[in-house]
DNA sequence: CGTTATTATCGTACCACAATAGGCA
DNA sequence: GATGCCTATTGTGGTACGATAATAA
């Protein structure tokens, strides 16, 4: 049968919800993600086959399986995984909204048998591609359109091999327009709410066959932010990091606070760079062209969103893959038999798995309870505050517009 | 170049209450 | 050991506000 919903506990659960951490069925998805206009703006995606713990990124029509990245890696690009590496794949979109049985099967046309879905508690039917900030990777829109991708995304797609070729898509105005307005440089494609079904291809500026190859002459810069503020840190800023950790678990506790703060600054950048729209919790927007202080700000990780779940077995991998990079082992890297045993196509492959691995990783709060959420998100506040059921409040979570 | 003022950003306290954990009979 | 009841603790999100950093004058 599968994994259970995470919020029911009886059906099968089918849908990812990145924003809630949650694997959900159809219906509960439908419930939970009607009960307001934010929870309505959650991006879902498929269920990873495999692992049943992650989102699917793409469809791999040979095993008739959608599989996460590390899924998608383990089976695909691994070196031990020759044989399935040229299996066709497609990428699997996000969708948003209250989506009908109806139309999640236009959209994921590859899974038969959606269940029917009860439409009477929302009215507000599919809203693809509604440019989400905090889960905007990972989002494509109907291969029918070309397999758009939103710019967040953009850092992942080297990652996908034999996928359709992808082209850019942009908010209504055109690319030149919103980077030579600061204010929506600065916002970056906040507030660019694209839908499934507008006419959104006309009167961009921007060729349906844009692709890849032209992402340089469009934004001036280099389709891997992680790669090049990688290389600008260089590879010190990660050591730098790795010390960090260190001094972060409490072995260097006694460190002074100037030391601390040389330290993150040192290892920022290299952190950052796959967290540029995590680190900033609820204010956070993703900056596509990082003028001056913003692009440092955004540098600017804190380390407290270093979980012990993502720094200890991510430090344990980059150790390891941080080896070949440099030519010579860090200081902190034990020198022994055990540090020569990786053959230069193991490093490698070493590398790239962490990259990918690192590219993913994302620093989002962790739900651990969805059902504690979804009260949280129709409770009633003052001022943000929560309030006695019954006093008088100033914003009604249920209400699509707020009353101050 | 140093100082001051302004602006931007970050971190965190606050709130109510359902869910959860733990103890006890 | 299993069950039910009671009490204490935890976790959840939006906002305000102080602290800090960056920038401008």
């Amino acid at each position: 049968m599968g994994p259970l919903c995470d919020f029911c506990g009886e059906q099968r659960s089918m849908v990812y919800c990145r924003s809630d951490s949650a694997c959900l069925c159809l219906s509960c998805d439908r419930n939970v993600h009607s009960a307001n206009a934010l929870s309505k703006r959650h991006l879902r995606t498929l269920l990873c086959d495999r692992c049943n713990s992650q989102p699917a990124i793409v469809r791999c029509i040979e095993e008739n399986a959608s599989l996460c990245q590390n899924c998608n890696w383990n089976g695909h690009n691994a070196p031990t995984a020759a044989p399935t590496s040229a299996h066709k794949r497609q990428t699997i979109n996000c969708y948003s909204g209250c989506p009908s049985a109806a139309e999640l099967s236009r959209i994921w046309s590859f899974v038969l048998d959606f269940p029917p879905i009860d439409d009477s508690s929302c009215e507000q039917g599919l809203g693809l591609m509604s440019i989400d900030e905090d889960n905007a990777s990972n989002c494509w829109d109907p291969p029918e359109k070309s397999n758009k991708v939103n710019l967040q995304g953009l850092s992942r797609l080297s990652e996908l091999e034999n996928v359709d070729k992808v082209n850019i898509l942009i908010g209504s105005s055109s690319i030149s327009d919103r980077m030579a307005d600061p204010k929506l440089c600065s916002s970056g494609i906040k507030g660019l709410d694209i839908r499934d079904g507008d006419d959104i291809y006309e009167g961009f500026g921007v060729d349906d066959d844009l692709n890849f190859d032209n992402y340089e002459e469009l934004f001036g810069a280099t389709q891997d932010y992680s790669e090049q503020l990688l290389d600008d840190a260089g590879i010190d800023g990660l050591y730098t990091m790795k010390n960090m950790s260190s001094a972060a678990d409490g072995d260097c506790q006694g460190d002074s606070i100037a030391e601390a703060k040389a330290k993150q600054g040192a290892c920022s950048s290299a952190m950052s760079a796959d967290s540029l729209k995590s680190n900033q919790g609820a204010t956070s927007e993703p900056s596509l062209c990082f003028p001056g202080r913003q692009a440092r700000r955004s540098l600017s990780l804190s380390l407290s969103g270093l979980t012990a779940e993502s720094s200890a077995g991510d430090f344990q991998e980059f150790e390891m893959s941080s080896m070949p990079v440099t030519g010579e082992p860090p200081p902190w890297c034990p020198t022994g038999p055990e540090s020569s045993m990786f053959t230069p196509t193991d490093r490698n492959s070493a590398v790239m798995r962490y990259k990918e691995k690192k590219k993913m990783r994302k620093f989002d709060k962790k739900i651990r309870y969805a059902s504690r959420k979804a009260r949280a998100d129709v409770r009633r506040r003052v001022k943000g505050r929560f309030v006695k059921a019954g006093e008088a409040y100033d914003y009604d979570p249920l209400s699509e517009t707020r009353s101050f």
